[in-house]
DNA sequence: ACAACACCTGAAGAGCTATTCATATGTGCA
DNA sequence: TGCACATATGAATAGCTCTTCAGGTGTTGT
């Protein structure tokens, strides 16, 4: 690779660009939602509005172990946030961003099959 | 875990959710871009509009041969779209979802910080 | 206080992933 | 035709991730 066709551009790319620590958040983000389980979780979320973790479990069809260890990371990150209530501990998405993405991805899916 | 706090509303929620194949789907359009090195180039095509591989990799400051890697796991789940130009291959975001995908992700990291 | 419950956490192992190295393919130019 | 270049591909390895198992914390009801 010798070429450069178009250095000034490609100069004004890299410096405009999102940092590598920001496109390493983002991209910590979008790896959150990578996981059939946790993107699961995150639906049920979107549909149901709020749930606690035995509901998740039984509405996502895993382990609850399995369901605590993906709603840490997810808590961790701020994407879903929690509330106790006696014995349980009741989740829900954090923001509409997340609301928003979760909704605008599902229209990509149906657009591109 | 015995109770079942609200069965009718998990119910429905389990029923009316995506279902796992779609959200497996889903799952994998986010793992896509949870990469750092994905991401970069994700956004660097948003904000570029069309590079070339050596460009990418010279924008994102990685391997020529990662990016190419890279470039076909993308390529291959229709997210970004490519055109040939003599010994140069051209990228580009695939459709406008991607773009505002990425857009509304990055106004998430700004708001929550 | 004690038992049952909802949830959390740490450790461990199987499976997956990203990068690198070596090599192959396809294009333009002389 | 032959060489240089841009990109693609295959194999291999190091590193990470998800799930499970075993046990721990905090809460309710009796």
């Amino acid at each position: 690779m010798v070429q450069e066709p178009d250095a000034d551009r490609v100069a004004a790319t890299r410096d405009r660009l999102v940092t590598p620590e920001e496109a390493t958040r983002l991209a910590e983000l979008f790896r959150l939602l990578g996981d059939p389980t946790r993107a699961r979780l995150m639906y049920a979320l979107l549909e149901a509005g709020e749930l606690c973790v035995c509901d998740l479990a039984d509405a996502v069809e895993v382990t609850d172990t399995a369901v605590s260890h993906a709603l840490r990371l997810l808590r961790t990150a701020g994407i879903v946030a929690s509330r106790r209530a006696g014995r349980m501990i009741y989740y829900r998405l954090a923001d509409a961003h997340v609301r928003m993405l979760l909704d605008l991805s599902r229209e990509h899916l149906k657009e591109t099959g």
